[in-house]
DNA sequence: CAATAAATGATTGACGCCTATCATTTAGAC
DNA sequence: GTCTAAATGATAGGCGTCAATCATTTATTG
């Protein structure tokens, strides 16, 4: 037989088609037996509301904004790149997506941000955090006006926000170390390179990688070069030379492109070399062998998630508990995901 | 502004709606240049349609049929698993799937199945193929249909089929071989177990490992246990005996009990060990640090590409041409997926 | 039992598109 | 200029739901 409408729920239910809707969009106002027999009706039915239908008589949009760092670097380049795909593709699920650049590690142009996002009647909102008493504001504000606020990559304090979605560091870390310990078992010494470790992320991924280090293996003090390239690259040969047993580098940061000029330079035997996030250049340096492995957030799925969680949340749907923790891609050359193609429905004109 | 609808691009055309229509939909019995000005009103609006709209007026469904091997096994309980979860998951995007199982490794069954999914106007048909003729002369019977077949797991010939969704063995093999090269940087001897060489899949897995091993390793000719756990298991433990400085296992195929059975039982240092498929008892023995590595092939993700894939066809849209290659996922103990919750659109009752 | 409130029924016009019909205009052939 | 074919316009009903209105029935209360 054929789906189900409402109008079969309510003559099964002996109701008028009036009274099932008042019970499936609780606009209320039905007695108590009714809404018990409509209920039976809907599950005896296996009724479920044909919701494309009914998001195009409710004229319902859905107008989201992503408010992501202008910082330069490709991590941030792949995440825009990321929204921008999203809006082409779900123009057709009535989804609406600006993207703004924001300063980075500006509070204050956050805060502007966010609060020029009030009065737009939008369904949600989305931002790398940084933290400061104006943003917090700010974000309170939206919330109370009924805007869902999301937090990606970079979280804030967990009671002010809607959910945040990012990846878990931690276990990012242990991923890093734990092939660090396959690839030494006969032990080594490693370097790990930090951007800073008074940075969430970086911290918390140094305290993964030290989870899992075997004590048959030397690990270096951090470095902290503040992802600056010509830092890392510095940072790097005075290890080569300091250490010449070096056998090991975790970069947990970014600033990759001084470490990989370091490694192009070195002669003897390259260490194992494990670092983060698949940015372009870094799948070269790993298609050609130049580092072993990439610890990958998957910036793209992210956007995604975000999105399901912000349309879910906006209809009132709450979510899963573990929702929107990304637990980390591990890539060698061999199983690196395909150049973005954005699926069969790219193509979908007309 | 508003969303453009057909009637805004007829009328900054200046033709009327039907017309309009006739061009979106190609009906034919348009001028020429009536159906450029159609043409240059859709692309100066930027008009989409509004595929909810549309599939609502139609009444459109899609009718899949998934032809699974009722074969027992972890990977093919996931598979089934993943197609109801689908099922569940879509049937308000007006998309309905049926799962039949039909009996492992029969061609005659498989081509019964086909058969009975003929004159039944279904939208596409998704098997995991195994040749024969009889099998080859059904799909083609129902392509000539215009039903959209799809080989998922196990290909057939590429020109008697609409495409293929599987795994890349070969990268599959080359990972599982880069990751027990890096943890060989010493040298080492590896044992290499398949099902049966003659199996397509097991052949490329294993022509991808040998790829990338370097002649540093000593690499002991591959045992063929059939998936048998328990040849698996003596398979093993020979090896041990055999082979007192034995320090890897590549296990290419399933049957895995066997080995984790063996692997229980030995004493000294154990192997590092790399195999195929994240099922429920891998992974515990992933978590339980029994095992070192796991390839994956995303079953589920498998079945969700399987769909785009035949809704697009069967709408006429044509796939990329690197679609549906699945690269293997790897995975350490601390980068396991959770298990899988299903998004936040579970709970979407009413 | 009347007066009031609560619950229900009946119906309607969107939403954007599809499909079909029928009338009208325009162009081409002779 | 007439006749025919091609092109176009106008319009209507439907898809399943939402949101609203108004009329009617049923229950409650004193």
């Amino acid at each position: 037989m054929r789906k189900p409408t409402l109008m079969d729920v309510a003559e099964t239910a002996g109701v008028s088609y009036a009274t099932a809707d008042r019970v499936l969009n609780n606009r209320g106002g039905v007695a108590e037996k009714s809404v018990r027999r409509v209920m039976t009706a809907i599950d005896q039915l296996g009724y479920k509301r044909d919701v494309t239908a009914a998001n195009l008589a409710r004229g319902r949009t859905y107008d989201f904004v992503f408010l992501i760092p202008s910082q330069a670097g490709a991590f941030f380049d792949e995440l825009r790149g990321a929204v921008r795909h999203e809006a082409k593709m779900r123009i057709n699920e009535r989804i609406a997506i600006s993207l703004e650049e924001v300063r980075a590690f500006d509070t204050d142009r956050l805060a502007d941000a966010l609060e020029a996002c009030r009065g737009r009647d939008l369904a949600g909102v989305c931002l790398v955090a940084i933290n400061g008493p104006r943003v917090r504001a700010a974000v309170q504000a939206l919330r109370a006006e009924g805007v869902v606020v999301l937090t990606l990559v970079a979280d804030t304090q967990t009671d002010s926000r809607d959910a945040y979605i990012g990846l878990d560091n931690r276990a990012a870390g242990r991923t890093a170390g734990r092939l660090i310990a396959l690839t030494h078992r006969g032990g080594g010494t490693i370097l790990p390179i930090a951007g800073s470790m008074d940075a969430a992320d970086h911290a918390q991924r140094y305290a993964g990688f030290m989870d899992v280090m075997p004590d048959t293996l030397t690990v270096l003090p951090v470095i902290e070069t503040f992802d600056r390239a010509t830092d890392v690259a510095d940072a790097v040969r005075k290890a080569f030379a300091t250490h010449p047993n070096l056998s090991g580098i975790y970069s947990i940061g970014a600033g990759h492109n001084g470490l990989l000029a370091a490694l192009g330079g070195i002669s003897r035997p390259r260490p194992v070399v494990v670092l983060h996030d698949l940015v372009a250049h870094v799948r070269t340096a790993l298609s050609d062998g130049l580092i072993d492995a990439v610890i990958d957030q998957k910036p793209a799925a992210q956007i995604a998630l975000a999105l399901d969680a912000m349309k879910s949340l906006s209809d009132g749907i709450s979510l899963p508990s573990d929702f929107g923790t990304i637990v980390p891609s591990l890539y060698l050359q061999d199983n690196l995901p395909p150049i973005q193609t954005g699926g069969p429905t790219e193509s979908q004109t007309l």
